[in-house]
DNA sequence: CGCTAGTTGCAAACGATTTGCAATTGCATT
DNA sequence: AATGCAATTGCAAATCGTTTGCAACTAGCG
């Protein structure tokens, strides 16, 4: 058994460390995240755990998103107008950009905007507990020169 | 009459031309937001409103907030966790850092980091129709030196 | 295997915002 | 100034996403 592109952690193992017990809800629901490469609402992880198991509740999967952000195993996501999204915090640090027509979420980074971010912040008498930034964009077209 | 620091528009004129009825509800949300210099939420306008005719009511606050955000006199702002804030559209372009002690938001820009954005979207194919920076910070301490 | 605190599903509560509807009111027209 | 009608209002109820109280259930230590 192999593992996907992004690292995949071991949740329960993190989880067990934290003292936190491993239901059988969490463990689908962990098992959706680890296998999950975009960036699904609670209503989408609360379908996908139904299909695997039709017992579990969507307040169950409110609250493991709840304890897993609070473990910083992943990041909640409130883009413009729908649901909380979520997603794995493996990763490393990125942005993101909103497609407008298809709302895909594209990742990207850049360390010169964060040095960026920071200087501001500080010549305002600030310290940057996090940030947010989303691009919300359009596809180019090819016609679309200029 | 003079004016406030920041262009202070006339919604009145704005509102009639684009063929909308100056009602005194919304003569009195309109007064609210051009002596306001922060981001007050919805709950916030409405008290304000309420101190000068208690027969204001709060799906009209929405209301006209809604329909000034359409017409572009105002921006919507969703920070974290919290209730819709507004601002008026007058000034120039900026983004937020709120502080997350007080609540307090303080306006920045930076044509570098818009320049940047501008450039990773063009370079994923994609054409920005808006965007969203906001950086959560504390105030650094006068001890904080580093 | 039994005990107990941690978890669950359910339904009801929540906060922010929107909406249906009947009553009211701008305002263009006489 | 009086008329007429569509735009606008206040109110209460509805909506959406999310949280919570509670009694039943269960993980996992001993």
């Amino acid at each position: 058994m192999n593992h996907s592109p992004q690292t995949k952690p071991d949740y329960e193992r993190e989880l067990r460390r934290a003292g936190v017990r491993i239901t059988r809800p969490r463990r689908v629901i962990l098992d959706i995240l680890a296998a999950t490469e975009d960036h699904p609402d609670a209503m989408e992880i609360f379908q996908r755990a139904s299909s695997i198991d039709k017992s579990i509740s969507l307040s169950t999967v409110y609250r493991t998103m709840k304890l897993l952000e609070g473990m910083g195993a992943i990041h909640r996501h409130a883009f413009e107008g729908g649901p909380a999204r979520f997603e794995q915090a493996s990763g490393d640090h990125h942005d993101h950009l909103i497609d407008l027509d298809t709302g895909d979420v594209i990742e990207f980074h850049s360390n010169r905007i964060e040095e960026l971010q920071d200087e501001i912040a500080r010549e305002l008498g600030y310290e940057i507990v996090h940030h947010r930034l989303e691009l919300y964009g359009r596809r180019r077209k090819a016609g679309n020169r200029k």
